[in-house]
DNA sequence: ATGTAC
């Protein structure tokens, strides 16, 4: 096994620790944005860089990044896609009877009731707005009656601790644009990075492991990439403008600034990434709910059962148990991924860990992996995908759409888009290779893979 | 990431 490497930054700051193995180091551009990120006020212990790391213009701290606090915010130590993340869900449903006219008519049920942008019309309450804002999965268990079994297949339930039971006060944190994006953008799926794949099970590397979570080889299985839309992003970039003004309420000066966590500001902006969060909950829900509808009736079996296998985030600012403290964890494109000495409670997870998602690009393999005790050393996270070797810019100055497409068909894996022109930016070939991503992983003992697959049909943006 | 500035 190998044990993380570790730098101290020459300027001062936190140790960084790179949970990856040498080949995967990033280059000098990234490694000075963690060195500032090391040295932003309030942050405890150590950087912890994942093997998906790379930096992201548009963003002060790479992607790939998990840091803690024990009394801070530090808004830009993630983005603005709050609650971002990834729902694995299985079925018993044998790839090898899937033809090509049930795919099409599954894909085509998906991209008619799962928009890609915000609906047309509001397609929620005002009311609706703030019950999920406060209650996240709560709200989504009692509208769709989700059985308890689901509910604990999901980080925190769906519904995020807040310093308070009062929903004035988690509503008052919320600014009015996202409120109002709210009817709009719930049930969407999201461009860019977001997808929604079906995949079957190609390999099972631990058949232990496979057996306790309910995975077999041939078995398709579903996963959903997407998070809380305009509602996290418009809430983010309030609270970013709010602190970023020259009449900026007091912050330190760092350019990955932090407020006090027990500050009112402070408080007030955790409540609203806590609520924006909820609303990612409850969209992956809503989706998978729309997801559930189309299988049944596109393959005329409304006996499918489609279980929820896990739903995490990778882009989050929480309040975490961690080695006996009480943590602000902030992860940047990290899966909360929780081994199985911190999931007790749980009869299945207890013993296996937390299952964790290991997408590829689209024109690659995925893995279902569980986490492992090394989590502990990422304030228990892991990569959400392969990382990027190339850049947004840099993909889409290389690739075009129609050589995407041809990809994909020369793969064999069917491409269902929403005609958005953005997809050169996910062209395959941007991203790292996956199965030297997971042996890594493994490595450095963050998590056990369980199954591989390989992407059968996508729908993208 | 976001209909990417009201």
């Amino acid at each position: 096994m190998h044990a993380p490497l570790e730098t101290t930054p020459k300027n001062g700051g936190l140790p960084i620790k790179f949970f990856l193995t040498p080949d995967m180091m990033p280059e000098a551009a990234t490694l000075s944005q963690l060195e500032v990120l090391a040295n932003s006020a309030g942050l405890v212990h150590h950087v912890a860089v994942l093997p998906d790391i790379h930096r992201k213009s548009r963003n002060l701290s790479p992607t790939g990044t998990v840091v803690a606090a024990n009394n801070a915010i530090v808004p830009r130590a993630i983005d603005t896609g709050i609650c971002c993340g990834m729902r694995m869900v299985r079925s018993e449903i044998e790839v090898r009877d899937l033809r090509a006219p049930a795919l099409d008519a599954l894909f085509d049920e998906l991209r008619a009731t799962i928009p890609v942008l915000e609906h047309e019309t509001e397609v929620i309450s005002k009311d609706d707005v703030a019950d999920i804002l406060v209650q996240g999965g709560k709200w989504s268990q009692s509208k769709y009656g989700l059985s308890e079994a689901e509910m604990n297949c999901i980080e925190d339930r769906g519904t995020m601790p807040t310093d308070t039971a009062d929903p004035a006060m988690i509503l008052a944190s919320m600014p009015e644009k996202p409120m109002k994006k709210g009817r709009r953008c719930f049930g969407t799926l999201g461009d860019g990075n977001h997808f929604l794949e079906l995949q079957e099970i190609v390999e099972v590397i631990d058949p232990g492991l496979a057996r306790q979570l309910g995975l077999e080889e041939g078995r398709a299985v579903f996963m959903l990439h997407t998070g809380s839309r305009s509602v996290g992003s418009k809430t983010m970039k309030a609270y970013l403008e709010t602190f970023e003004e020259k009449s900026a309420p007091a912050r330190n000066d760092s350019p990955i600034w932090s407020l006090p966590a027990d500050s009112e500001a402070g408080a007030k902006f955790a409540r609203a990434i806590a609520a924006a969060s909820n609303f990612g909950f409850a969209n992956r829900i809503a989706i998978t709910e729309r997801l559930r509808a189309a299988v049944r009736k596109t393959l005329r079996d409304e006996s499918l059962q489609l279980p929820l296998l896990y739903d995490c985030a990778h882009v989050s600012i929480k309040l975490e148990s961690w080695n006996g403290e009480k943590l602000w964890v902030h992860r940047h494109g990290g899966s909360r991924a929780l081994p199985p000495s911190q999931m007790r409670e749980h009869p299945v997870f207890s013993q296996t860990g937390q299952p964790v998602p290991v997408p590829g690009s689209m024109g690659h393999a995925s893995y279902i992996g569980v986490a492992d005790e090394k989590t502990v050393g990422t304030f228990y996270s892991i990569n959400h995908g392969a990382g990027r070797v190339l850049d947004k810019p840099e993909a889409m100055a290389q690739f075009t759409a129609a050589q995407v497409e041809k990809e994909m068909r020369d793969k064999n894996i069917r491409l269902y888009r929403y005609g958005a022109d953005n997809i050169a930016e996910q062209a395959p070939s941007s991203f790292k290779d996956i199965s030297r991503v997971i042996k890594a992983m493994a490595a450095l003992s963050l998590a056990r893979p369980v199954v591989r697959l390989r992407p059968v049909a996508v729908l993208k943006g």
